[in-house]
DNA sequence: AGCTACTCCTGGTAGC
DNA sequence: TGCTACCAGGAGTAGC
């Protein structure tokens, strides 16, 4: 699933060949996926000029304008398949494309998506689509010191909690999995319960888990992600737990499990990533009914 | 308010 | 071989 490291990856990638670019012309094959027909959405974004192209969370943002005025921005969300490409002139983008957009060089930019969860619409106001979004967690907003407080107010579990993208923004299902064993920590320990040093380890983990998958390109471990350029990413290689059910843990041996947290397979290790003693009830006593 | 369950989608796979 | 049933899952939303 593209996350935070792949998006990134499909950031770097387009940014040289779209921003300066203007849009010529713009096609529809699904509207779910632009949330406007094909005439609005062309009126929004023909005519209009690429000046930024950028990450928040999952997302990846092509800020527009109109000579020197803004004009909204391209709000991209890949979800499960969806890719994105810029090919040239008669490029045949195969049967899952959704959305086309010519530039002023000749080129096309593809987004394709074979599940048609993903999005790419116009926003007059990006910044207010993505306000509810917590920190970067490659961000100077995301601190060891703000995670062991974050973690501390809340009472549920950790995985699910991870996932949530106003309580951290751009982990999912993998990086999550990746993130909790490099920690030492299992998906279900509720969050007030971890101890500082284990947060700290969290942090570390996380920040690591992400700068080591943004550097191999992301993770393919299926046929649907592809950085722009049709390469897989290679993280795959180096993960730990997820997709390994039944596999030794790369630490102790033990083979890992898998369970549902939250309708998402949850890749672990039983051994590195021990479930934490049940939370008592009151203040230390215990319960009596 | 915080958490859980459901929904959107369809290619791939398991089972018969 | 061909059919059916089920699985994967990010995020928005409904509901408790």
């Amino acid at each position: 699933m593209p996350e935070l490291p792949e998006v990134e990856t499909v950031v770097r990638m387009i940014r040289p060949k779209v921003v300066g670019r203007t849009f010529t012309a713009a096609r529809v094959a699904w509207k779910r996926t632009t949330g406007a027909s094909e005439r609005a959405f062309a009126s929004s974004v023909v005519g209009a000029r690429v000046v930024a192209v950028r990450r928040r969370a999952k997302y990846f943002v092509l800020d527009l304008a109109r000579g020197e005025t803004p004009a909204g921005a391209l709000l991209g969300h890949l979800r499960m398949t969806g890719r994105v490409h810029v090919e040239h002139a008669g490029y045949d983008p195969g049967p899952y494309w959704k959305v086309a957009l010519d530039l002023d060089d000749g080129a096309t930019f593809h987004f394709v998506d074979v599940r048609k969860f993903g999005r790419l619409e116009w926003k007059r106001d990006v910044e207010r689509e993505l306000a509810d979004l917590g920190p970067e967690p490659l961000g100077d907003g995301f601190t060891s010191a703000w995670l062991v407080r974050a973690l501390a107010s809340r009472r549920g579990a950790l995985k699910p909690l991870l996932l949530d993208q106003t309580f951290v923004a751009g982990l999912g299902n993998i990086y999550v999995d990746e993130s909790l064993h490099r920690a030492g920590l299992h998906p279900l320990a509720p969050a007030d319960r971890v101890p500082r040093e284990r947060a700290e380890r969290l942090h570390s983990a996380i920040r690591e888990v992400l700068l080591a998958a943004i550097e191999r390109e992301g993770s393919s471990f299926d046929v649907f992600y592809r950085t722009p350029e049709g390469q897989p990413g290679g993280f795959q290689d180096e993960f730990r737990v997820y997709d390994r059910a039944g596999e030794p843990c790369t630490t102790c041996g033990t083979p890992i499990t898998r369970i549902v947290v939250g309708q998402r397979g949850t890749h672990f290790c039983t051994s590195c990533q021990p479930r934490p003693r049940r939370r008592s009830s009151g203040t230390g006593k215990r319960a009596t009914g």
